[in-house]
DNA sequence: ATGGAAACGGACCGCGCGGTCCGCTTGTGT
DNA sequence: ACACAAGCGGACCGCGCGGTCCGTTTCCAT
């Protein structure tokens, strides 16, 4: 039997005090930057950043792609359990667009790691696509209990949420400089568009349903 | 008094016939690889598609952003004159949604180059800018005569428009291996949020009337 | 046909990136 | 205090990119 490398390392053999400070800087540094700057800054300047050599970096991360799993997974998951705690929330529709709000919408634009990793390219990674599997199965626990309440339309699914909010917040990025506070505007036609159940527009037949698939095998994961 | 250098540089002096052969042919190369895979394929597949050497394309295109711009603001003018047509349509709703999905919507995919161009850090360059404002006149056009028939919300600009669109139509990009056909359906929800007139989601005030300015401006480059 | 300008194209350059290596430094168990 | 392993970091490498150069080829006016 193997020792479960993949997703979930929390254990690691002890490193020596200084390593394990070293460690720490990078992580904050990386996370720093790539959350402000997005995934292409280099690695030579989040060392810097961090006060370490590369050298330094390269033997906590082997790979530049280790470590933007490292950070992505660690911010999917901090957002996952976010959502967790909003299921508790009262108001089942207000949980879910708080969650949507406060993560991407448009208090934070400071979250361009997470976005980029929302690629298909990224989910060649285990580590991250367990990642995004776990947020998916939030997402859709949220948007289940917020349909079971008449909140939102019901023709709709996880992923529709996380890919309308992701997009029109990303794409809010790129017209700030035009129009100041289009971010807010756009999560609210995002609310519109989700809020909308006079059935005038309902979304083409798909696999809406079919697709909670992905969603549904991620719950498993997601629960303790 | 300067030669009219910068945007809409139709005439040029006269080619050899082997060289505007060849010019017509990096021009259609890069198109096509543009807008089926991004910006960022190099100069070297481009002129190698096109049949010729890498002295050639720089001869013709100083740069490979004089290149981008030239491909990307010859779609953009296209794209223009599509909706300039569209204004005749009878249902001005439909006219728009139309042009919407035509250009940016599920139907085609192959559109990236324009979607990449449509970034702040593009609007740097003069040709660039230039078409961008001429887009978003066009497009403000087709909104306002949407608004007076009452065919979408009137609490909405052209930008939103487009943010909204674009950032949905990219962000499907990333999740069609997960869930095929999830364009479709967030065009359906796009138009569910421009639709609702319920007024129970009023967006944000803000700049979205303000904001006309640009698209005003470039009105005047528009007609005629 | 032919001379010469225009165009061609691939060898070449510099740059910045991710990743490696190894002589030196530093923490730690005894 | 000391020895030795663990850790450090910056010089170094290969690669692929955008961009340049110049010897050769091709077109076209005469």
């Amino acid at each position: 039997m193997r020792d479960n490398r993949g997703a979930m390392e929390t254990e690691r053999k002890p490193l020596r005090a200084d390593a394990e400070r070293n460690r720490r800087r990078l992580i904050a540094a990386a996370t720093e930057m790539f959350c402000e700057r997005g995934l292409e800054v280099g690695v030579g300047e989040i060392a810097e950043s961090a006060g370490v050599g590369r050298g330094t970096l390269f033997r906590n991360f082997p790979t530049k792609e280790h470590l933007i799993a490292a950070i992505v997974v660690e911010r999917m998951s901090e957002l996952a359990g976010r959502g967790r705690d909003r299921m508790a929330d009262e108001d089942p529709g207000e949980a879910l667009f708080a969650i949507l709000e406060e993560s991407i919408g448009p208090a934070q634009q400071t979250d361009r790691a997470l976005f980029e990793a929302l690629d298909d390219a990224w989910l060649e990674n285990d580590d991250i696509r367990a990642g995004h599997a776990e947020l998916l199965g939030v997402l859709d626990a949220l948007v289940s209990r917020a349909q079971a309440a008449g909140a939102i339309r019901a023709d709709v699914g996880a992923i529709d949420v996380l890919c309308m909010t992701k997009g029109v917040c990303e794409a809010s990025r790129h017209f700030e400089h035009l129009d100041p506070g289009i971010a807010a505007r756009q999560f609210d036609l995002v609310r519109a568009a989700l809020t909308d159940t006079s059935n005038r527009w309902p979304v083409r037949a798909g696999s809406a349903a079919a697709e909670v698939g992905p969603g549904r095998r991620s719950s498993e994961q997601l629960l303790s």
